[in-house]
DNA sequence: GCCATGGTGGACCGCTTGGTCCAGTTGGTG
DNA sequence: CACCAACTGGACCAAGCGGTCCACCATGGC
């Protein structure tokens, strides 16, 4: 499970293992400010403060690194999310979460951190977009799980399907932003969500 | 309206015009095969049968050219949009659209032809932006319309908003096909378009 | 028929890119 | 403490990139 069989080598001495995350560590900020494309191996060679051999003594080739970092970045995006709707039990505590998040959108113009990877790596870099489709699976279960704990606790009626409001919702956000994005307003991205989350309320006890 | 102050220099001959239209053309062409990124000016000097001083004698530099490619690509897609979505007047007919819209996904794994440019250019050419942006302004207004016309038409309630439904449906096509391209899976793609359509219909005399 | 102007061909340039190679250093283990 | 695999540094390379330059061709108004 742990990736798959173009990577070099993995390290084997303590060094190494943090000579590798310090390389993957500082690819993840890179593309994440930057984008894949415009990403360099010798920009990543740089911030990492490691030398050329060492990239691809850890990574088989360009493919390689940007599928570890879009992995790692996957990985902090989820965390967050995990932390800030793990928990939510209640379609308030739902419509507060996407609220903020909605509200961080409108302050700080930009995409959506796992949309903008999917986008730029969905036909080039198999790995990585098999890395980003598990990210989107998480995050749309993370919905489905807060979902189905809301009706569960009665506020939604039994016939609310939690896997079909996620997947809607998801992709509200993903256009939503993207059309925020594009068009530097997060209007769309305001209403988008607004109204997936009246798709859900309507599914209300 | 016609164009950015970059531009080098406007064909002033039959023969100029045909040069530089057929330039953009492939240029668009190419750029909707392989991506903006993975799209070079040699790539486009090749396909359009031009050489290197013509490119540089239209355009001023690759964002320029990048920027009509996009331009002309845009008024194609939306074209056929508005050969497809300009006559609708009734929900029947718009669910039908949508429809073959789906179907025509499930068949073609692909992203969306106008949000694949979009985060290509999003934060990377400014005047390219301006032309997505101003084509999902074009496709959203398609959409209001024609929710409007059923609308007057009576099959929706006088307080359906068209320009909010619109908003929404756009959104949901755009999240829906990235999620759908990200999974190679059009499953996504149909949950959201349904949600979206589910949202219009809540509104129905 | 001349000639200015617009249009064309393509050699050329400097730079960046992903990727290779090998000599040297480090560090854990017998 | 010796050895060998793991690790590191960085010079080096060919290919591709966007972009420049200048000599040459076409054409329509005088």
């Amino acid at each position: 499970m742990s990736d798959g069989p173009k990577t070099s080598s993995e390290p084997r001495t303590t060094r190494g293992r943090a000579t590798r995350a310090r390389i993957v560590e500082r690819a993840a900020e890179l593309i994440a400010a930057h984008g894949v494309d415009a990403t360099s191996m010798d920009d990543v060679r740089a911030a990492a403060g490691a030398s050329k051999s060492q990239l691809y003594h850890y990574f088989s080739d360009r493919d390689d690194l940007v599928e570890a970092a879009v992995a790692r970045r996957c990985a902090l995006v989820l965390d967050e999310l995990t932390r800030t709707l793990g928990a939510v039990t209640t379609l308030a505590e739902l419509e507060r979460v996407l609220g903020e998040f909605v509200a961080f959108y409108e302050q700080h113009t930009m995409g959506c951190p796992i949309g903008t990877l999917a986008s730029a790596v969905a036909d080039r870099n198999e790995g990585a977009r098999l890395r980003v489709a598990a990210a989107f699976d998480a995050w749309e279960r993370l919905f489905a799980d807060g979902i189905q704990r809301i009706r569960e606790r009665g506020e939604l009626r039994a016939e609310a399907p939690p896997q079909t409001l996620a997947t809607a919702l998801l992709a509200s956000i993903e256009g939503g932003l993207l059309l925020s994005q594009t068009r530097r307003n997060a209007a769309s991205l305001r209403i988008a969500v607004d109204a997936a989350l009246r798709q859900i309320r309507a599914f209300a006890a």
